[in-house]
DNA sequence: GCATCATGTGAAAGCGCTTTCATACACAAT
DNA sequence: ATTGTGTATGAAAGCGCTTTCACATGATGC
C-alpha cells in the first residue's frame, strides 16, 4: 500500500510521463464491495443492506452476491464501515491493568461474547494512574468505540455520567444510574460477611482484617461486610486488629507484620484480597506461624493460583469471568437500545483447608499454639 | 451528523420544502479537520498536513492551526485517517489468553510503548485454539492493523510467513526470518540449563523433570536444556524421571503424583513453568513431603506470585515484560522500515528458598528424609 | 531581465463503505 | 383501465481524513 509517493510532483514538466507504475501490482488488491457488487451483477448498496441486513433483499441477488464474495473472499472493511455509519463494531474497554489476575479473566470473558457477537474489544489499562485512565477514555473515544466496559473504579462518577451521554456505558464496581449507562455491582459486603461468617463459626471471635486500599469501593464494602457479620456476632469491632495492605502481596506481607508486632492477638485473618493473603501467608511462614492450626486465613476473590497454595486457600469467589460476560452482553444490549437486567451472580464462599477450628473452641487452656501474638 | 441529504434533489419539485431539520441538533458535533481549516482560515490539507509532519507550514499558518485546534479541541478521527491514509495507528496482538499470569504482563509491557508511540494495541487471544487462532489473524487483518505481534506459538511458520508479506510482524518464540518479519527469541534452552546446573550445584543428580505441552517449543527448548546440563555433568538421562504437566497447576500435581507412584526416587524437581511448579508443590505438601527438606523445587517463568509461594520458589526469570516492550518496539521500527535488532535479555535464576542442598551432600547415608520414593 | 527551480498552499479526488432519495415494477384497490 | 400502495433496487452523496496535482509565489542563475 505504500507504493504511491512522488507527492506533488515539482512541475519539472516532463516529470515522470505516464509514470510506469513504480514495479509491478502484484498484490492481489483486498476485495472491496464494489467488486463483489461488479461480480454480482447488484448494485453495492444492494451487497450493502445484504452484509448488514438493512432491507430485504430477493433471494436471486441474496445468492448470486454470496456466491460473489465467497468467490473473492470478501471481508468487509470495518474502518470504512465504521467512517461511513460512524459505528466502529468495537467496544472499549478500560481495565486496570491487563496482567492482573482477577481483571484477566473478566477480560476473557468480555472478548467471549463480543467476539462472538462480531464487536472487537479494545482494551486499554489504566494503571491505577487518574491520568492514565483519562487517556485511555479520550483513546477509545477517538477511536469512535461503539460502547464501553469501565472496570476501573477511580474514574470520578460525573465524568462517567457525562461519557455516558456519547457512548453506551458499562461499568462495575458502582451503581449509577442514567439512560445510557449500566451498572454491574458485585455485592463486596455480603462476600465479606459470608467469609466473616465462616470464620466466626469456626469459633473465631479475634479476626483480624487486611484493608484494601481505601479509595477503593471494592476496599470500604468489604470492610464493611466484615463489619456487620461480627455485629450480628456481638463481636466487638476493634481497629487495632485491622491493617492496610493495599490490595497486593507486600501489602499483605507488610499488614501481617504490623499486625504481628502490635502485640494484638488474633487467630484468624480475613484479607479483603487473595493477594494481599499471600502476602500474609508468607509473613506467617516466617514466624514460623502455620496454617490453618495457628492462624485462619481466608481471602477473597478466588484467583486461579488460591486452590494451589499451601494450604489451598479459603477464598470469596467472585467469578469475575461472569462478570465481564455480562458486562460485554449489557453493552450490546444498551448499543441496540434494549433493556438489560441480568443480576450479578452472587458471592459464593469457597472453602479449602486454610481455616480450622479456633484452638479447643471454647475452652480457653490449651492455647499455646493458637493464641498468637 | 445525519443532516446533509437533500442530494440530487429530486424533480419532485419542491418535495418537502426546507425540512424543518428533524429535531433540534443539540449535539455539539465533535470538531473536523475541516472545521479547524475554516477556523484557522487555511485549506483543510494544510491542517493535515501539520497534523502529520508530511509536509513544511510556514510558522504563521502554523500557529493559527494550532490555536483552532486547541480552541475547538479537536483530535484526528484515526477511523477517517485510517480508511484515507491506509494505516489505522493500530496494532494487532495475539496472545494465548488475555488473563494468563505470564503473557498479561507481556501485554502491559507491549502497551507501555505503543500508546507512548501513539499506537493502539488490538488484544486478541486464540485460547490456545488454532481455529480461534485463525479467526484472531482474520479479524486483526480486517481491521486494517499497521503491524501484528504474535505471542502464541501454535500458528504454523508457513502461515507467519505469509502473512508477513501482507503486514510487518513480530513473532516470539521462533526463530523465522524474513523481509517484514522478526523474530524475538527468548533463550529457553538457557534458562533451563541454567536451573538444572543450580539443582546439580546443590548436590542433587535424581532431578525430576515436569514437561510442557509437548507440541509447544517452549517446552522442547526448556527440556533440552535441562538434558544439556545433566550431560555436562555425566549424569544420565532418564526418561522415567520425567512426566507430562501441560503447563497448568493441575497438570504439575498429576505428573509430580504420577512420578511420586511410579517409585523412581528423586531429590529435585524441576517444572517447566511456575504453575506447574504450583501444583508439584501442592502434591508434595499433601504426601508430607517438605520443600526444600526432602525435595527441591524450580518453576520457570518466575511469575509475580512465586515470591509469594511456601517457600518463596527459586525459577528462571524471563522478563515477559521486557520482551513486550521489545517486540512493541520492533513493530513499530518495522513499520517505519527501520531496522531493529535490540537483543532479548539473557535468562537469569532467581534463586528464592525452595531448594536445598542434597542429603549430606555426597554422603549416602543418613538419607532417609530426602530419598523420595 | 528572463528562464529555472524550489516551496508552501489549495482544490479536488478518492479511501470503502452506508444511507437517503427516487424510481421502476409489482400488485391491490377503485 | 386508472390510480394507489408497497417493495426491491440503484444512483449518488457523503463520513473525515490523506494525497495528488497544479499553481502561485519568491529565490536563484545566467
Amino acid at each position: 500500500m505504500r507504493f504511491h509517493h512522488a507527492p506533488h510532483s515539482p512541475p519539472s514538466l516532463m516529470a515522470k510521463p505516464s509514470q510506469p507504475r513504480p514495479i509491478a501490482r502484484k498484490e492481489p488488491a483486498v476485495p472491496t464491495l464494489e467488486m463483489v457488487a461488479a461480480a454480482a451483477g447488484v448494485s453495492p448498496s444492494t451487497v450493502s443492506r445484504l452484509l448488514n441486513g438493512t432491507a430485504k433483499v430477493s433471494a436471486d441477488k441474496r445468492k448470486a452476491v454470496e456466491s460473489a464474495i465467497r468467490k473473492l473472499d470478501f471481508v468487509a472493511n470495518p474502518v470504512a464501515s465504521g467512517l461511513a455509519g460512524g459505528r466502529s463494531r468495537s467496544i472499549g474497554v478500560i481495565t486496570q491493568a491487563l496482567g492482573s489476575p482477577f481483571y484477566g479473566n473478566g477480560l476473557l470473558g468480555i472478548e467471549d461474547v463480543l467476539v462472538e457477537s462480531n464487536y472487537a474489544p479494545l482494551y486499554v489499562s489504566g494503571h491505577w494512574r487518574p491520568r492514565d485512565e483519562q487517556r485511555c477514555l479520550a483513546l477509545l473515544e477517538s477511536r469512535r468505540v461503539d460502547g464501553m466496559i469501565i472496570l476501573t473504579p477511580s474514574l470520578p462518577d460525573a465524568d462517567l455520567l457525562a461519557l455516558a451521554q456519547r457512548v453506551p456505558l458499562v461499568v462495575t464496581g458502582r451503581s449509577l444510574l442514567g439512560p445510557r449507562l449500566c451498572s454491574l455491582d458485585f455485592d463486596n459486603t455480603e462476600g465479606a460477611r459470608l467469609a466473616t461468617e465462616h470464620l466466626i463459626a469456626l469459633g473465631h471471635t479475634r479476626i483480624a482484617f487486611i484493608k484494601g486500599t481505601a479509595s477503593h469501593p471494592d476496599a470500604v464494602e468489604r470492610l464493611r461486610g466484615y463489619r456487620i457479620a461480627l455485629k450480628a456476632h456481638g463481636i466487638p469491632f476493634d481497629a487495632a486488629l485491622t491493617a492496610q495492605g493495599h490490595f497486593i502481596e507486600s501489602g499483605g506481607a507488610q499488614a501481617t507484620e504490623a499486625l504481628l508486632a502490635a502485640d494484638v492477638k488474633f487467630t484468624a485473618l480475613l484479607a479483603a484480597n487473595d493477594q494481599m493473603a499471600y502476602g500474609a501467608a508468607l509473613a506467617l511462614y516466617r514466624r514460623g506461624l502455620r496454617v490453618p492450626e495457628q492462624v485462619s486465613l481466608v481471602g477473597f476473590d478466588d484467583l486461579m493460583g488460591s486452590s494451589y497454595t499451601l494450604p489451598p486457600l479459603t477464598s470469596v469467589r467472585h467469578s469475575i469471568h461472569e462478570i465481564g460476560r455480562l458486562a460485554a452482553h449489557a453493552v450490546i444490549a444498551l448499543i441496540r437500545g434494549e433493556p438489560f437486567s441480568d443480576p450479578v451472580p452472587a458471592p459464593q464462599l469457597m472453602v479449602r483447608e486454610s481455616c480450622g477450628p479456633v484452638a479447643g473452641s471454647r475452652r480457653h487452656g490449651r492455647t499455646g499454639t493458637r493464641q498468637v501474638v
